[in-house]
Formats: structure tokens, sequence, C-alpha cells
DNA sequence: CGCCAGGTTGAAGTAACTCAATGAATGTGG
DNA sequence: CCACATTCATTGAGTTACTTCAACCTGGCG
């Protein structure tokens, strides 16, 4: 992508090493800088972002940002899963994405989010006030760009998983959802991979529009065509990804 | 949204008239200008872009972008709906967007689209070459920030479509299409609005997961229970669009 | 040990699908 | 102008994939 490059032709001065190379202390081991939002701030940027950033750890069900709340906080995923859903007066839910380190996590310019995000998995996130994102924005170009990046990205795989809900059948559904699962958690190794799945059956059920049961039944039909291992629930095992995708009907 | 205004303030010398007021008299008229993408860019822009633009009118039916093509050109939508599908292998097809004037369609950056782009309706479409509205992007941080934004927005919608699909039942489904058309197409007029349906019995089914005869079924429903009124099968009136609304589950 | 939350399994019910026939609107050629 | 084909939508009858309801595991923990 030539395109990310863009914010570093702002700055082409001559390079001496100036504050703007320091990397703080703090982000030096951070996945955010790697991919993540960070990666387009240089050393100053960095230390001003962190003057006002708090390191917290989310416990699994809990809430990050609640539906229809106003968001004040942005963060980076650090570790862990989180999930964005939507409910309907009368309890249906449906969850509409699921965000990984090292993603950004909160709406800029947020017409009210109409989502809650929930911890899916013990979960770490590096939060900033609401202003001092907003302000960076406005300074570097190449940080919109990032974030504009991150929401076709989510654009996309929001489209996908309409493909998904709408037109799968429950097989179909839940080998997609391992498949993601498995592409997303483990991701090289493209034989014989092996992960803990981050989400309940409760929350897989709702992911994929979908009952408790129906899922459970499905994830033994697999299990029982040796499509995947499972052990204690959790820990699934695929042998084969490619017979994994074929089950979730991509071609 | 005092986002919007950033553009501005990239150029703020005293004003004189010059050529960057003059609208080119193409554009003067036209819908892309109060809301689209152009309503960022100044005369002499509008200038620029429109040596290479192109009106084109597009039938119902007819492809716009295939799924995989390369895109080598980004339009407006100038008039008339667009569809965004997505195909399996096995012919099963789901829309996963409509679009309607003053949208842009085509991807920034587009790393290969994995959609279809077909026109609903009778379409009227601005076409331009790829590489003239990337410099154009690279040139003026106001026109990728509504880019930007415009993502956001189907990316809100994109995930509200997911909640229909996953949890709601046909007869919702069905409503929750209504709705969205009537509030898409008859901007105001929020009591007795009155549309015609952009899309086929066969559409309708392909953006809500169900068949025809399912969407017939519950349009049947919803007519017989006076929640709307049919004629010549395209032709919609809604009496209150709040019972439509609760008939689609929306609390 | 007994309880509880999370997961599986079975049997019965139902919403939506499939298949097939019919109807309405539009166009074509004799 | 009328038969005829064609496309799109509606309606009915029978089937099925998924849900609902209920019982039953399994492992962790006071």
């Amino acid at each position: 992508m030539t395109w990310l490059q863009f914010g570093e032709t702002m700055d082409e001065k001559p390079h001496i090493t100036t504050d703007e190379d320091v990397i703080p202390q703090v982000c030096r081991a951070c996945e955010a800088r790697h991919g993540g939002i960070c990666s387009v701030l240089n050393g100053s940027q960095l230390a001003a972002l962190n003057k006002h950033s708090a390191k917290r750890t989310i416990d699994p069900g809990t809430e990050v940002v609640g539906q229809g709340e106003n968001v004040n906080t942005y963060s980076n995923i650090l570790r862990g899963v989180v999930k964005l859903s939507k409910m309907m007066a009368d309890g249906r839910q449906q969850i509409v994405g699921l965000q990984f380190a090292p993603d950004f996590l909160g709406r800029p310019f947020s017409r009210e989010s109409s989502l809650t995000a929930e911890a899916a998995t013990t979960t770490e996130i590096c939060a900033f006030p609401r202003a001092a994102v907003e302000r960076m924005i406005a300074d570097t170009p190449g940080l919109e760009h990032k974030l504009y990046d991150q929401s076709l990205k989510e654009l996309d795989e929001a489209r996908d998983w309409m493909l998904t809900l709408g037109r799968k059948t429950a097989r179909e559904k839940v080998a997609s959802f391992l498949h993601l699962i498995a592409t997303h958690i483990d991701p090289e190794a493209d034989d014989g991979c092996t992960f803990d799945l981050p989400l309940s059956r409760a929350d897989i059920a709702d992911f994929l529009g979908l009952t408790i049961e129906t899922v459970s039944r499905q994830m033994t039909k697999l299990r029982k065509e040796k499509v995947i291992l499972v052990e204690n629930n959790r820990h699934v095992t695929v042998p084969d990804i490619e017979r994994l995708n074929e089950a979730a009907g991509n071609d």
C-alpha cells in the first residue's frame, strides 16, 4: 500500500536525531506500534499522547462502551478480544464485529455509538482521552488515513459476515466462525493450527444468528467428521484449514 | 460535525474572487455538490476533475463493477439506486449494501473490490479516472475526511443490517427493508410517505436473506394489516411510518 | 458434597424453504 | 386487434432446517 506512506511525506526535513525519534519507554514493546494506530506517530507524538494514556485490564464480560453512551475515551487493544454487539428492545442480540489486538477501539467523531463493546476474553487496552486523540488526528494526516484504513477493513469484514448471516447454513456458519478465529489468532501456520476459542457458545450463537443448541450440534458434527478436534470445550485444533474453509462454503 | 470544516481551515487567505470560486457549469445543478464528495472541493478543483469526468446512464441490472475486478474509475451516483452484492460459488447471493445519490462509488485504495456493484434502477453516474481522484485525495485533506465519513456511515448501516439478518423474523425483515427505503427515498414527510420500490422481489429476497416467496407472503400480510398499501407491485404507500417501524422490531 | 454455570443431547414444534400451479402486466408477431 | 410468449409476483401444499423445551452431563468451587 503506497498509500500508507502518505503521512511520512509530510515531514521531509534532513534527518537529525530529535525528540521525535525517541520512542517513550512504555511504547517500546507495545503491539499497537506494529500495525496499530501508533505506527504512524513519531516519538514526540507518542510522548504527548502518553501523558494522558492509561493501561487497563478488563475482565471477560465487562462492558467497555455502552450502547448509546457518549464515548469519551479511545483505546488501543493490546491483548484479548473485544466483541461489538447490538441489542433489540426485547433482548435479542447480535454480535456485529470482533476486534483483536492491535485494533483501535472507539468511533472517531461518534454520532453516538449505537454499539456495546464488551471484553470477550481478558483484555488489555491503552486508553486515551477523546480530546487528545482528536487533536492528534487534526495534526497528523497519516493518522486519519490509518483510521480510515481500519474502518475500510471493518467494512469488508462486516459485509463478508452479512453473506454468512444471510445465506449460509448453520454448519457453514459455525465453520466460518472457526475459520475466522483460526486465521485471526494463529496468524501463520496454515496447516495444523490450534487455538482457544475467545467466545462462549452463547456468544458464538449471537455472532452467527443461531441458538446455543444449534452451535453445539454443528460443533459435534464437525468434530465427528474430524474437521476439527476439541478439548475442554474451548480448545480447538484444525488439522486441515482447507477442509474447514470448504465446510464454511468458501468455494 | 465541526469536523467536516477541517478542509476549510487549510486556505485562510483574504477572500478575493478567483478561479477557485467559479463552479463549473456542469456541476452547478449537480446532486453531488450537496452532501456528496464534491461538496468539499472548490471551483478550480471541480474544474480539474471535470476535465476527465464522464456522465453515464446505466440500465437496471447492468454491472458497474464486477466482483474481483480491478476498479479503475470512481463515480458519484447522481440518480438511482446501486446494489452492492456478494455471491458464493454455488450461486447463493447476498446484497450487502444499497447506495443512493449522492453517494460515492468505488473503493479508494481498493484491495481489489470483493463486491459486485449493479444498478438496481436506471442510474446516472459521474465517473472519474482513478488517478485523478487519488491525486485529488492527496492534495485535499477535506476530501479524504469526507470519504472516511461515508465509510463510517456505510459501516453503521452494514452493522444495523447484520442485526436484521441475524436476529429478525421474516416479517420484521421485510418491514425493516420498507422502512429503509421509505427513509432514504422520501427524505422528509414522516407521515404518509409514498415511493416506488427500487428493487424487485428477487433483489429484496437477496437483501434480506430470504426467498422470493417469503418476501411476497410477508408483503401481502403487511398489506392486509394495512401497514402498507401497494399498487402495481412496486408502488408503496406507508400511512403511518411509526407502525412500520414497530413491525420492523425497532422498539 | 452439593451447587451452579456452561455445554451437550434428545424429542417435538414451527418458521421459512421448496416445488408447483396460477395470475397479472408487458411485449411480439401474425 | 388478438393469440402467445415472457417476465415478475402471488398463492398453496408438503418438507426441512433450525428452534424450543427439557433433561442430562461435566468441571470448578464454596
